[in-house]
DNA sequence: GCCTAAAGGTAAAACGTTTTACTAAACATT
DNA sequence: AATGTTTAGTAAAACGTTTTACCTTTAGGC
């Protein structure tokens, strides 16, 4: 800029005005041309650093998913980024694998980066640190994927609990009367809301129920899988199984190849969110489809929006999309 | 700092350089436990954009990844993440979705930002480009996943062409006579060093080629189905088809799908990349896998290095990985 | 011709670090 | 006692912006 100045005989100051289209009004429309050219024509941009310092702003998000190399989370990052970065604004993505410690650490690595926003998926127990985070550092906070009753606060989620009591109503019309409940032993909403729905349907359609809740860390561990094989060893019964995430149902689908049991005869068969296996496997399988597109679009402009709104303080942003249910060979034509 | 200083009746010269352990020689024991303890007790932390503007460097690598939405790249950036983040780098990922243009329109954004290094897969026709930025912009450039023998560069790559050919004879040694190449058209060195030996080894072993060369934005397209569903009619006797990636063959294994050919009696199929469905389709795919851990390891380590030794200028980091091939039931046992 | 308001513009402080060049004291050596 | 050396420390400039508060010129109204 000072470069620009001495080269135009224009001061610093307007120079800025100009480039922050703070121009109008101040200054003349000869002088702003003149000073357009000269930047498109040697390619200046402001130093980031620069300004960040001066302004207290980055330009920056922080999305803090459960696990970036999941499928599910990088779909939705990589659409957010390109909104984004449209809008100027990069994307920091971490992984808190769902451990607190994690979490934590990472918010710690970030805290002298000025981010303008997190968008985080918090791992368990994490609802105080959250409050912390919003309340009391008052940072601007999108969470995604679950959401407190406890507190106020900025979300994007899913209607976990009517679908999954959708999908267990969908494979009892296939016939079956033993449906299992293959979860994940946790606090967070989703994951207890999914059990919610289906013990609900389970109770409506006055069957028996068979649930079965693995550590968070044993999802894809042989020893999660083992005890999805004495599930269903112990209870020769079940015909039916609802699989709450689609790790879930991929060790679920491991162990059953193990077995005798056929899909869709044998073992009725739904899982929560969709991938190329479910749909390449014979026979494909039913899933509740989280629809990645509208989650991430709504989760970074809903972010935006809340950056932008900033001082005004207009409520919070809250959404709940549906997922959709597609229906494939396991549980039934 | 200033308030630091002001508290302690210190200047602040000599708590930045407690700060940055270059108080060695220089500060008294006493007076660097006595900042060090009111730091930890006050939780401070240097300001980043401040530091940056000072010294030019963010502590930020970008990786310019084809596509982060791909299983293969996450998989990678998520290892990357945590060793960058424990070197006290933050990584900002992006796509460049193969496209020449979006990829020079990122390296645009970045330009204001003092980005330490780029971690980048180039798209098609970037040589120019990519010499460009690093020997006239003087950027820290680690090249992934593709070289180029025209200039010399730091580059962390698989050994292609041995693996196809032997993934050829594989296939080859199942009983196959009729082996089909399934690739991408592109100039990438990975791409075309399978084609290469694929085609080396159907010399070698005297048989006829069959090469179906894709658009890379066709391959998952209806009309990229379309084109292998009509090289499967064309050619009746083909009997085996190595893929040259995973997006490639998930296409392919959706047309075989259709018809009424069995794997592996009909067809003995190998992949590049493995992934989770290949494991549990059926019947399973054997595929040339990527080594994901030691990937991700030598290319982060190895841009860590770079950085450090940036001043000395040591040569340059180049690395070669053999992928495994791993043998499962499509293509014979 | 005088006054006022608007238009067009700028100087300088501030953001929070790092780093260069310097000082002052203490000590050691002759 | 004079000199040099080490130790412990600091003042101030610089990094490249934004923004506040101010200044000057011009035009318009009477």
């Amino acid at each position: 800029m000072k470069d620009i100045s001495r080269e135009l005989g224009i001061s610093i100051t307007t120079i800025s005005f100009i480039i922050n289209n703070k121009a109008e009004k101040k200054v003349s429309k000869k002088v702003i041309k003149r000073v357009e050219d000269y930047i498109e024509k040697v390619g200046y941009k402001p130093n980031s650093s620069a300004q960040s310092l001066r302004t207290g702003k980055s330009k920056t998000i922080v999305f803090m998913a459960e696990d970036i190399s999941d499928p599910f989370f990088s779909a939705i990052a990589k659409q957010m980024e390109e909104i984004a970065f449209d809008n100027g604004y990069k994307i920091i993505y971490c992984s808190t694998e769902n451990k607190k410690e994690r979490a934590l650490e990472l918010l710690e690595l970030f805290k002298d980066r000025q981010v303008d926003a997190f968008i985080i998926t918090p791992p368990e127990d994490f609802e105080e640190d959250l409050k912390k985070l919003i309340y009391t550092e008052h940072q601007t906070v999108m969470v995604f994927d679950r959401y407190y009753d406890t507190f106020e606060h900025n979300y994007v989620v899913l209607e976990n609990f009517k679908r999954a009591q959708q999908a267990t109503e969908e494979i009892f019309r296939s016939g079956k009367r033993n449906i299992a409940f293959i979860g994940i032993d946790s606090q967070l909403s989703p994951l207890y809301q999914r059990l919610a729905g289906y013990k609900h349907a389970i109770e409506e359609l006055g069957t028996k129920e068979h649930v079965l809740l693995l550590k968070f860390d044993k999802i894809k561990s042989k020893e999660g899988m083992e005890q999805i094989k004495k599930l269903l060893d112990d209870n020769p019964e079940i015909d039916g199984i609802l699989f709450a995430t689609n790790s879930l149902a991929i060790s679920g689908l491991r162990v059953i190849k193990t077995t005798t049991l056929n899909i869709p005869e044998d073992l009725g068969i739904i899982s929560f969110d969709d991938r190329d296996v479910f749909e390449l496997y014979f026979p494909p399988i039913s899933v509740v489809a989280q629809p990645v597109s509208e989650l991430a679009n709504e989760l970074i402009k809903g972010t935006l929006k809340v950056l932008k709104s900033k001082s005004k303080e207009k409520g919070y942003f809250q959404k709940v999309l549906p997922p959709t249910l597609i229906r494939r060979e396991s549980c039934g034509k």
